[in-house]
RNA sequence: GCCCCUGUAGCUCAGUAGGAUAGAGCGUGAGAUUCCUAAUCUCAAGGUCGCAGGUUCGAGUCCUGCCAGGGGCGCCA
């Protein structure tokens, strides 16, 4: 916000000067050292480039049409011309009352206003429980929907279902070799069938629905199996994600793209575009053309269609039928050979490819007693996500789920997750927001009202972590247009720890609620500020804020 | 062999689409509480940004090559 505010200032001091020049990438940023001033451009070194002119020269020039301004205390040319900038205290001051004012709105944007959004994540084939993997995922597709939302945009979180194909035919398989087994038969149980405790359960339910199940002929029981297993599992998914407090606008089944004709659709105009062409008794997109390594299989020799075949009428559907703007979609990172030729399938319908923005996200590896847990998907040595969650809890495993970047693996140390001390970050935030709470019961009793504010001619914070914590706040926003830009939450973790540090070397050092009662409201005005962008911060990450720990 | 990600302090990671003097937390060492929550705070030590070139006013950041670790290269999903 801060930042915008800069940069459409020098715009206008540009256009002013400099009317021919159009399109220039510049930065307003914090500088990393505070003698460069609160914020700082490169604005005349980028134009030296275009008017070869020295940076210094030019700096000067639009310092001269920018400085009587009132939001800066003092500006300066510094190094090889970037122009420096101090905010005037009261800016700061002021944006502390509307932040009150505002509570949990403060940091809502506009830059996606009018635009729709579909955010895509867990997805996970149901075929067994979520493991800490998905875990990542959820974690982190429900809290980039959250941002996206303060952001402006109109977003839905949809869980798309792969309930068709060669995987739930082998996982109907296994449930009734399962039943098989239970009822004294004896089986061969290959290995590449699902090989997980949760089979045998099902595998009873389905003999308690259907008693006759082993008498049926193969190919109902088959499917009565099957259907068991996919509407159980799901369910079980969906505990699981509820438990973890992710929800969903929309569980999207793969078999109604086939109900709806979406496919053959497809299909058919790839078709009429000369992209499909038939060899080895399949049916081949020309994905080459759009810049992938090889054509691929839409259609099996079999006559099935590909998983592919159906992800191309997905996406199809979700920017033409559906009209959404953007879709943001979490993969694993071990599917990254796939962008390419979805991105090509997209082009192929002239689609914008850049609509769709997939984030791959790296491993989780669980570290135990120092040891990392090995897992693998079909043998059932991965770890539950319930499991954890009962363990370490909703909060701390959002928290660290969400503390790295996409392209990090992540390390899970369980021990550090349990402990409920200092080395856990994300006490550190909430015991920030707790002991705010706390000031204000203990406000209350000495009857100081923060209503009586008002009366306040002006805030007394001068101190130098005064001063720190409102720059702090005034950065909320722009935090998170960083992060909904760059389709990253772990920003706004940093940000939180930032904050929540300067808020305790300020509370360890100031008494808060002291005699003067104008430094006391003043000094709970500005643990207000505080404790609203701490809250808002963390319900975007969706984890909560503790009155009291 | 090809593709993707990663390589920054002892450990785990930030470094804001190229900016000015490289940053946190943990761990280590030393300290702080008659007073609003010590799940806190203060101070100190700790670096050839994997290696080698290149691009330019300027590179941890961009390009090329190499090295190391992880993941992926099906008419599986």
């Amino acid at each position: 916000m801060i930042k915008r505010k800069i940069k459409e200032r020098l715009r206008k001091v540009l256009k002013e000067l400099y009317p021919e020049v159009k399109e220039i990438a510049f930065e307003v940023e914090k500088p990393k050292s505070k003698n460069f001033g609160d914020y700082s451009t490169n604005l005349a070194l980028v134009l030296q480039g275009i008017k070869k002119v020295p940076a210094k020269d030019l700096a000067k020039k639009l310092l001269e049409v920018l400085s009587p301004d009132p939001l800066f205390e003092k500006l300066e040319i510094a190094g090889p011309g970037f122009i420096n900038f101090w905010i005037n205290s009261q800016f700061y001051k002021d944006t502390l009352w509307y932040i009150i004012k505002e509570r949990e709105a403060f940091g809502n944007l506009e830059i996606g206003k009018g635009r729709k959004v579909l955010v895509e994540f867990v997805s996970a084939n149901p075929t067994g429980p979520l493991h800490i993997g998905h875990g990542r995922g959820a974690a982190y597709g429900d809290a980039l929907a959250r941002i996206l939302k303060k952001a402006g945009f109109e977003v839905f979180k949809e869980y798309y279902i792969n309930d068709r194909g060669t995987q739930m035919e082998i996982l109907g398989a296994s449930v009734f070799l399962r039943a098989k087994e239970l009822a004294g038969i004896p089986v061969e149980f290959p290995e590449d069938f699902y090989q997980g405790e949760y089979i045998y359960e099902i595998a009873k339910e389905a003999l308690r629905s259907y008693p006759d199940l082993l008498e049926r002929k193969e190919e109902e029981a088959l499917e009565l199996s099957r259907e068991l297993a996919i509407k159980t599992i799901l369910e079980d998914i969906r505990k699981d994600l509820e438990d973890f407090r992710v929800y969903y606008d929309n569980w999207y089944s793969e078999r109604d793209l086939y109900k709806k004709g979406l496919v053959e659709e497809c299909i058919h105009l790839l078709s009429e575009k000369g992209l499909i062409y038939e060899k080895d008794g399949a049916k081949w997109f020309k994905s080459t053309l759009f810049g992938d390594e090889k054509d691929r299989v839409v259609r099996k020799a079999t006559g099935e269609w590909t998983y592919f075949a159906s992800d191309i009428s997905y996406h199809y559907e979700k920017f033409i039928k559906r009209g959404f703007d953007l879709g943001v979609n979490l993969w694993g990172a071990d599917h990254h050979g796939y962008v390419p030729r979805l991105k090509a399938s997209l082009q192929a319908l002239n689609i914008d490819p850049e609509k769709l923005q997939v984030i791959l996200i790296q491993m989780v590896n669980l570290i135990e007693e120092g040891k990392l847990k090995s897992m693998s998907t079909r043998k059932a040595e991965y770890v539950e996500l319930k499991e954890l969650v009962k363990e370490v809890g909703v909060e701390a495993a959002r928290f660290i789920f969400l503390s790295r970047s996409a392209d990090s693996p992540l390390d899970f140390e369980v021990e550090l997750a349990k402990k409920q001390s200092q080395e856990n970050p994300v006490y550190y935030v909430q015991y920030a927001h707790a002991r705010i709470s706390s000031l204000f019961e203990k406000a209350k009793e000495k009857r100081v009202e923060l209503d009586k504010l008002k009366e306040l001619p002006s805030l007394a914070l001068e101190e130098r972590e005064e001063i720190e914590i409102l720059k702090k706040l005034v950065e909320f926003p722009d935090e998170i247009e960083l992060s909904a830009l760059q389709l990253a939450p772990y920003k706004i973790i940093y940000y939180l720890l930032d904050l929540a540090a300067l808020f305790h070397e300020y509370y360890n050092k100031f008494r808060i609620i002291v005699e003067d009662e104008g430094l006391t409201l003043s000094r709970l005005a500005l643990c207000k500020g505080c404790q609203i962008v701490i809250k808002e911060g963390l319900n975007l990450l969706g984890i909560r804020s503790p009155e009291r720990m």
